[in-house]
RNA sequence: GCGCUCGUAGCUCAAUGGAUAGAGCAUCUGACUACGGAUCAGAAGGUUAGGGGUUCAAGUCCCUUCGAGCGCGCCA
């Protein structure tokens, strides 16, 4: 057991009880500004027995003391709160116990289960830009996570590679002499623009684009079929690009697109419409979904099939829940998809609910983000107006951490500088996006998010490469003081020590509510708590080797949890900066 | 019109219903010829948009007003 927070929970839970008179008490004990912990039990007690709280608070203290012997001393606070305080042996107990192991304290899963991710999402044929990012990043690092804690992950990118604009795309193909030439990286979205105005521009365009619509609907002509697939194949080019340079896991291998579940459409409308669910309204086939109300205040349906026959993302959207829970075997369904969707998901899963499909312990989570915004409060904008194009944000993110690097450390060699720079740039650009309430609009800034102060990437980065400067310096392999149990005298390494346990239930918080925020503010709290430490207790200038050794076991400790943490947000750790 | 989300220090952001609402930046004051100053310690800065309610306890839950953003039947 990792957490000292469970073990005082459950020494304390039998005083609980004791006093209470009744079983099945859970005693609950937090983090607190005022001692190492708290347990606010004694409030909610007193008020059901009517007593008065300090009161219950002392006994319920008193009672727990020798259970308690060695491992944490009880005080009662304020109104009645109970206030908890370590002992140093009992916390570097603990140390010692995550420090020889792998996942540093983290408890695997329960209940390991499939999950499928589902993230990033870009068009065929379209520009990925700056509405992609969060989704990316986020979805990245619950990929991660959800792994590092036992889950068997699955990455699904759910690419808009089918529906009506393919039969404008194609057509424009074939006015090319079936030639796509090269894509362009400056414009990704150019060859679709140009289509596009030739569609608004010409009728007779427009009635190949419906004709090649109804074909590749068909999916039975082959030179339709083609054309289509070298769309998609161009399309994934340059994902790869974007993911490589982006350092996601993604790839090509993990685009499961809307055309896949095509296929699968009529059989799903039969499955509708035996369970009683497909209706008629209006010429087309609906799922009446119970709770959602149109503009007229009267009942909002599903669509699933179209007056004309035509299927829609409703049709595409149920299918894939049944093949990700029934094909896949999948229990948790994540969702890195903008707060838009979320009426349309809603409906989605409840009508997958309703078909049986959806239903325990298969369950759905929307984690959804809000906009990246500029200096003017608005979805940030490229120069040309449009939202701002994601290959160039990286881009600039690289090129702006080599500038940083350039600058601080000339003498290094040229190629070592752009692969810092590019791992600064980067995990600067990944931390602004995963450090704050993804739920929340955020607005973007180079400079706060690339500073070496603050709660940034560069300044983690920097607190881990400060550690691993130390072992250099001292010539002492890191591997070396991990199985020495730490003294904790000073206050700040007693506090390091505290801090350092804390990581299990930082990473527990961060997937529970799926909140990179969380891990971010713990990682920072970490790196703050750390040069606190470094600053007040020298290490290779201790009194005696053996306080050397335990403070260089801490220090190590530190720069694994940074470098892991980090890790699971997808950003990098390098040794020397 | 209906619905969803958001509103916290000058700025950018935190805060599983718990004590005196915390950080960072910026501002001010200190420390140390620095185990990497890319540092540390401290100060100042708040009617948590306004109002009402529930609770032993509300930034957090409920109602309401205001403000911002988004969604609302055959595109995805």
């Amino acid at each position: 057991m990792a957490d000292p927070h469970v073990t005082v929970a459950s020494l304390l839970a039998p005083a609980f009880e004791r006093v209470s008179g009744r079983h099945g008490v859970d005693a609950v004990v937090r983090p607190s500004d005022r001692a190492h912990a708290q347990a606010n039990g004694a409030l909610a007690l007193a008020k059901e027995l009517g007593r008065n709280p300090r009161e219950v608070a002392a006994e319920v203290a008193s009672a727990a003391a020798a259970d308690l012997a060695g491992v944490a001393t009880l005080e009662v606070a304020g109104p009645g709160f109970i206030n908890v305080t370590f002992t140093p042996s009992f916390v570097s107990g603990h140390i010692a116990t995550i420090a020889a192991d792998e996942r540093l304290g983290v408890q695997p899963a329960v209940m390991p289960e499939t999950a499928v991710v589902d993230y990033s999402a870009p068009n065929v044929a379209k520009e990925m830009h700056v509405g992609h990012l969060r989704t990316t990043l986020i979805g990245d690092a619950f990929v991660r996570m959800l792994g590092f804690v036992g889950h068997t992950v699955i990455r699904e990118n759910h690419i808009g590679d089918w529906g009506t604009p393919f039969g404008m795309l194609i057509e424009h193909v074939v006015d090319q002499g079936g030639e796509l030439g090269e894509i362009d990286l400056s414009d990704p979205g150019a060859f679709y623009k140009q289509a596009r105005a030739k569609f608004d521009a010409s009728d007779e365009f427009k009635d190949r684009a419906r004709a090649r619509v109804t074909l590749l609907q068909g999916r039975s002509d082959p030179a339709t079929m083609q054309l289509w697939q070298r769309l998609v194949d161009q399309s994934a080019d340059y994902f790869d690009i974007v993911y490589g340079r982006l350092g996601v896991l993604l790839t090509r291998d993990d685009i499961v697109g809307e055309s896949f579940y095509q296929p699968a459409m009529p059989a799903m409308l039969d499955r509708l419409d035996q369970a009683g669910l497909l209706q008629e309204s209006d010429g087309a086939k609906v799922v009446w979904v119970p709770g959602f109300t149109n503009r007229e205040g009267d009942p909002l349906p599903l669509i699933v099939q179209a007056r004309t026959g035509g299927f829609n993302y409703a049709t595409s959207d149920i299918t894939c829940v049944i093949d990700r829970v029934e094909r896949l075997h999948a229990t948790l369904l994540v969702y890195c998809i903008g707060t838009p969707q979320s009426q349309h998901l809603q409906m989605v899963w409840k009508a997958a609910e309703m078909l049986g499909v959806l239903v325990p312990p298969a369950r759905a989570v929307h984690v959804n983000n809000g906009n990246v915004l500029g200096d003017d409060r608005k979805i940030l904008k490229s120069r040309s107006g449009e939202p701002a194009m994601l290959l160039d944000l990286i881009d600039a993110a690289i090129s702006r951490g080599r500038a940083i690097v350039s600058e601080r450390s000339p003498e290094m060699p040229s190629a070592e500088r752009d692969e810092l720079g590019r791992q600064i740039g980067i995990g600067a650009l990944k931390y602004a996006e995963l450090s704050t309430d993804r739920i929340k609009d955020y607005v973007f800034d180079w400079d706060r998010m690339l500073s070496f102060e603050g709660n940034t990437a560069p300044y983690l980065q920097y607190a881990h490469a400060r550690i691993r400067s130390i072992f250099r310096r001292a010539e002492v392999e890191p591997a070396a003081v991990r199985s020495v149990v730490p003294s904790l005298h000073a206050p700040e390494e007693l506090a390091l020590g505290l801090k350092l346990l804390a990581f299990d239930g930082a990473v527990a918080d961060t997937i529970e509510r799926f909140a990179t925020h969380r891990l971010c503010t713990y990682l920072f709290e970490l790196a703050q708590t750390f040069t606190a430490f470094y600053d007040a207790c020298p290490v290779m200038r201790a009194e005696t080797d053996e306080l050397r050794l335990s403070r260089l076991a801490l220090a190590d400790l530190t720069a694994r949890v940074l470098s892991t943490g980090l890790g699971l947000l997808g950003i990098e750790s390098p040794d020397r900066m």
